[in-house]
DNA sequence: TCGCTAATGTACGAAACGGTACATACATTG
DNA sequence: CAATGTATGTACCGTTTCGTACATTAGCGA
């Protein structure tokens, strides 16, 4: 083969398989051959740019993160009166997990080990910053306007979304299997996206 | 050592060890030297008793469930008014999940790897039916005196509860990172507990 | 065009790992 | 108390798997 020499495209194929292996396979599943074989370079790669298997994982992490946080940044609904602005969020939030399977998945992956990689990555600290400031902000008008109960702050709104959302995703196999529910189906789908919305604007807006 | 025989000893002694190391480590990640060495029997036990890796991993998963699916069973609310009811259910529900991270974590594992073992286990079809008919009950009943909302059924609820208390397990690690909260907190845990019943209540009070 | 370095490919090694063959001791039952 | 099957321990095997030593090629600047 031919094929002219390009660092960056060697580099990002390899993150790109990479991000789909270990989210498959967890990170001791993933197979270092397998990672390399998928792609159109050599396993030689990984060592030459990533070091190894764990900085692979890490940049793996590390980007998934940053894609997220790009995708969050967009999510304004600042010009919606607060009700409105927390369905809007919710309801994006829920497409954008739906979208994003491999990253749930990858983020589970991190929870069994508690972690440990994830601290590694300085840069991730507080990263969380954005998706909780536009929550700020509609809580505070709501609030002003007494619309929105008082006794919550950005992150328990945040925690609530992301949990109904990343229990959808990461957990469809095992709670569909004893529930008899396909959380794929588009119908299903549907019915959870109305429901979370029913489920945050009725918590907020209770007395 | 003169250490007499227990066959029931000996096995029930691998499947704990076993559902420490699996939650711990994962499936791909948990070394079955490991398991044996932390027992006071050798690896030669787990496939006399298992058959291999995969067929303890299996074993693990349904004593899981089913310690899961006994505790379900003693929660009973039924002389409450709805609405206490099913605060009561969150809460008790929420305190199981705070008890039982190792089955959380395992889960999590089982997800991973898309319920492939679960469904290997037939015996746990349809397991989820009693977690559901306690609700089932509760929600007719609020359903009868117009306190509760009539647009969702037992599932949905139980999908929001489990979402939320899994979620405060299971993601721990990486949502207590980004956002600088300490997930395990017992003050944050009570916060959590509080927030649970409030977003449950809430959500099925609301018109 | 001539090096020189970044980038890539090949082949292989050492350790980890799941699994098993074989030997043996205990306990129960007739 | 002998006999027999259940339970257990030891030592080892074949693969897999991460990682690396070594060779080689492509392209860029002098």
């Amino acid at each position: 083969m031919v094929q002219s020499r390009d660092a960056e495209r060697t580099r990002s194929e390899l993150l790109d398989v990479a991000t789909e292996v270990f989210s498959e396979q967890g990170y001791s599943g993933a197979r270092v051959d397998e990672i390399a074989e998928r792609t159109r370079t050599t396993k030689r790669m990984i060592y030459y740019y990533f070091g190894g298997k764990e900085g692979l994982f890490l940049a793996v992490l590390e980007a998934a993160y940053r894609r997220i946080r790009d995708l969050e940044q967009s999510l304004h609904a600042g010009d919606l009166e607060p009700v409105d602005a927390i369905r809007r969020i919710a309801e994006l939030t829920f497409d954008h997990h739906v979208d994003h399977p491999d990253f749930i998945r990858l983020v589970s992956v991190e929870n069994i080990h508690r972690g440990r990689h994830l601290e590694k990555v300085e840069s991730l600290r507080e990263l969380g910053a954005p998706a909780a400031s536009v929550l700020d902000e509609v809580l505070a008008r709501g609030r002003a306007s007494g619309e929105l109960r008082a006794d919550v702050d950005a992150i328990d709104v945040h925690m609530m979304i992301s949990a109904y959302c990343v229990f959808q995703v990461a957990n469809s196999a095992t709670f569909g299997f004893l529930f008899g529910r396909d959380m794929l189906a588009p119908d299903v789908r549907e019915r959870h996206r109305r429901i979370l919305g029913d489920i945050v604007v009725g918590w907020l807006t209770a007395d």
